[in-house]
DNA sequence: CTAGACACGTGATCC
DNA sequence: TGGATCACGTGTCTA
């Protein structure tokens, strides 16, 4: 029953090889018996064209609804209805998967940028919402107003960075240390007014300190534009 | 051409109404009429009931292309064909969608936990990967040794919180704090060997500190356990 | 008028 | 056996 689609795979090719007796590249030929058949020659031609035409529009139907299995998983039968159905079935399970996604999406980026709806409820119910909405909105990039890195010797640099302070500083500006895998001895963040004054020893060398000046610098930009 | 579908939605059936002069109920009624056109009634009887059993199965697989047709959004036209071979671009580019949407998400995790990809081509090249794989990998939860919160006056609340520091322990502790929407005066963070020491000073009044206490302690489990 | 699309009835096949 | 499925040729309708 079940398995009848692995011990026969193209079940219809099959059958057109057993009953199909005009199959192939020989319809041209076969017009001419057609003819016999119908004494008659006015009727006789328009007929089998259209008994050609008939059959390459069956030909292309089914090899469309083979390729429609091809694409579809979890196929159940071989029936052509079986078919259409198990492909209705799994495009509305791509669109509960997908709406399930974005909003995990959506989650992701609300807990990044604004942290609203932690005690809201636990699976986010914020579905079919588009996600670029959520990310085109609440950008709120680091405005850097002074970036000092020093060599302090004992294998330790000194990075001090005053930056502006908006909703999510702290966070991306971790996320951007973090994202250095940089060995962090000590970070002091300091928050006064708008003003953000970050103070990190890192384990390093005296002569990577230019490069990671750079580092640190090209890194809050690559973070401020997402590009998505 | 084009706007045919939109003048005559209903095309097979109107063909219905139009040719089949036989549909409905009147299935049984009509069975002494082919009984009629054939004057032998050993052989009439099979045929008609499989008739009728034919006529159902191309009722039932109609209905079955009207419902993945209902299922498809951007039909080009109404033929059998173009039917399924629409659906067959959609699932696909639903497929490239879902992988795109997945990339997206495990870049993000990927941001969130191992920030190893920040170097890497600008648009995530890992495609076709599990995002239940990129979930169930790298939780590393937060482990609380010690909390105090107590009251410093001036409406101020000092908080000390010594835990364990893995590999994104500071990212997931500022997340834990900024999502409880509090007003952070000064922060300091310091790494030592395996151990993590925060001292934060908020602003707060004193009859909070234990429900501050309680959100503290709650949320960094709420973030330690994402339920998805 | 021609070409394309559809439903119909029928015989064959499989389980 | 018989119920279910399929391909086929044909008539009909529309663009």
């Amino acid at each position: 029953m079940e398995n009848f689609a692995e011990i026969n795979p193209n079940y219809w090719e099959s059958i057109h090889q057993i009953q199909d007796y005009s199959w192939g590249g020989l319809e041209e030929t076969f017009s001419g018996s057609y003819d016999s058949s119908s004494p008659d020659g006015t009727q006789s031609v328009p007929t089998s064209k259209n008994i050609v035409s008939e059959r390459n529009r069956r030909k292309k139907l089914n090899d469309r609804l083979f390729a429609l299995r091809a694409v579809v998983p979890n196929i159940t039968k071989m029936n052509k209805a079986s078919i259409i159905k198990d492909a209705i079935d799994y495009i509305q399970s791509l669109h509960d998967q997908e709406s399930t996604i974005q909003a995990e999406l959506i989650e992701l980026q609300s807990q990044k940028l604004g942290f609203k709806s932690l005690d809201s409820s636990p699976m986010g119910k914020s579905k079919k919402k588009r996600v670029d909405e959520a990310f085109e909105s609440k950008v709120q990039p680091i405005e850097i107003l002074e970036l000092n890195v020093s060599y302090v010797g004992e294998k330790t640099v000194l990075v001090g960075l005053k930056c502006s302070k908006r909703k999510d500083t702290i966070v991306r500006l971790c996320e951007v240390f973090e994202s250095l895998n940089l060995i962090i001895l000590t970070a002091n963040i300091s928050a006064v007014s708008e003003r953000l004054f970050t103070t990190l020893f890192i384990q390093g060398e005296e002569e990577e300190m230019d490069a990671l000046k750079m580092k640190i610098e090209t890194a809050i930009k690559v973070f401020d534009n997402p590009q998505i």
